[in-house]
RNA sequence: GGGUAGGUGCCCGAGCGGCUAAAGGGGGCGGACUGUAAAUCCGUUGCAUUUGCUACGAUGGUUCGAAUCCAUCCCUGCCCA
């Protein structure tokens, strides 16, 4: 540990806040720490989200710290209404037991899993099994309602109203630091800042029961340089799974963030050390596209693998820079021959509805094969294909028949 | 339980018997401009296509005709108990 990741974090701006930031720094920078961040499977796949958080794990692991991965296969059947203004969906067991075993295949290719360098936990394994009077009297007895009005986290249900078991989150999250704690000496809870309140709630339980400190430090939620939310496509959220946002989408994605986010993501999503990060994001005009690329590749090579990556960034070379159409993600369909164009796009899903369709050609951005479409009706013939299909002017695509 | 305000398209939000597939904004999409960026401007934004279907919490009803009126029910906020 030559250098202390505490300052790591900071200088590349994961840092958002944490409990007495002396004692976190010293501690992070004189031992190896047990800390843990908490998933829950509220989808069957990881998104962007996520991902910063499993970065700031990573450089944690990487500084010698040991990672505990806690799926909410517990806290997720109660819903946490952490930043949200509308009452979570409550989720079936069965739907929940599914994505949390998505979550455990994702995490695995970003964490280090040997030899016991980090752990992975769901804590269903010790929420599900508990007794309501146990728990109250056990745990209950250590909040009191009136600190918990005040957190920061309810504050946005005031208008909307919480319910009862929503508002209960924070006490299971609590008491979950306070399980790993006596299973695995978890000294620390990482998260998006959006969990300052579930954190903190956590390490005081922690000390009220026995007495130690522990600590809680929380990381940026990506967001973009005007507070939006970033990772958010057409579609939803830019997940993490291949089969929901195609490699090549999510390169895109990645190639086409704003010049003012270029610094934010390739010091938080991506291993490239900090002096380059600064070089690359001061890059003037144009030339900043040089830095995106780099991003696009990096943050492609570390989902989805470094072939994945490469193949991305050809395809995206090809289709933008070169004429050539070899690399163009392939959409298999059934032989198009004789078949209305609209009909084969909307079957194969490039077109939400044929209406879209039509509406795409009127306003001339349909092409097949480099020629514009202007017939809604027209039909496919044998020489169309392999067809290349470009939807406005940045998607393409490949129909290629099975 | 009582009182009261509500539930409208992806979201916010107007409409309160026909001219309403539903103003306005956001978002999305397409185009122009560019750097595969942002900002800006223009167009577009339920589905099927030829006037048909589906849609304003749910179900029934009044009416030639309802998102708009009535009844019952469900849900939510606020106030009181």
């Amino acid at each position: 540990m030559t250098e202390n990741v505490f300052d790591t974090l900071k200088e590349r701006g994961f840092w958002a806040q944490c409990t007495d930031e002396n004692e976190v720094r010293k501690l992070l920078g004189e031992k190896s720490v047990t800390f843990y961040i908490g998933f829950d499977p509220t989808a069957d796949s990881l998104h962007a989200g996520h991902f910063i958080a499993l970065m700031a794990m990573a450089h944690l692991q990487r500084a010698g710290h040991r990672p505990i991965c806690l799926v909410g296969g517990g806290t997720g059947t109660v819903g946490d209404p952490s930043g949200r203004s509308d009452l979570r969906k409550v989720l079936t067991d069965e739907i929940i037991e599914h994505n949390c075993e998505c979550f455990k295949k994702q995490i695995s290719k970003f964490i280090d899993f040997r030899d016991g360098k980090a752990l992975m936990v769901n804590n269903g394994d010790w929420l599900r099994k508990l007794n309501y009077i146990d728990l109250l009297r056990e745990v209950g007895a250590h909040f009191t309602v009136n600190r918990m009005l005040t957190a920061e986290c309810y504050k946005q249900r005031w208008d909307k109203g919480l319910t009862f078991l929503e508002f209960n989150y924070m006490v299971m999250q609590a008491y979950d630091f306070y399980k790993l704690n006596s299973m695995y000496d978890c000294e620390m809870e990482c998260g998006g800042d959006d969990q300052w309140s579930n954190i903190i709630a956590g390490v005081e339980l922690v000390r009220r029961k026995t007495g130690k400190a522990v600590f809680g430090l929380t990381n940026k939620l990506l967001t973009k340089s005007d507070g939006s939310k970033m990772g958010k496509t057409a579609g939803g959220a830019l997940w993490l799974d291949p089969d929901k946002v195609k490699p090549y989408d999510f390169y895109q994605y990645w190639r086409n963030v704003d010049d003012a986010d270029v610094k934010t993501c390739l010091s938080l999503l991506t291993f490239i050390p900090i002096e380059e990060v600064n070089r690359l994001s001061s890059l003037e005009g144009s030339q900043i596209n040089e830095a995106k690329k780099v991003l696009a590749y990096e943050v492609t090579k570390l989902v989805h693998g470094e072939e994945e990556a490469k193949a991305a960034e050809k395809s995206a070379t090809e289709i933008f820079v070169g004429q050539s159409a070899e690399n163009i993600p392939a959409v298999e369909i059934e032989d198009a021959v004789g078949k209305k164009i609209l009909d084969v796009l909307a079957g194969a899903k490039i077109i939400e509805s044929k209406a879209e369709g039509r509406r795409l050609i009127s306003q001339n951005g349909l092409t097949l094969n480099d020629e514009k479409v202007t017939d809604p009706d027209k039909i496919f013939a044998a020489e169309d294909f392999p067809a290349v299909i470009r939807k406005g002017k940045k998607k393409f695509f490949k129909l290629v028949t099975k």
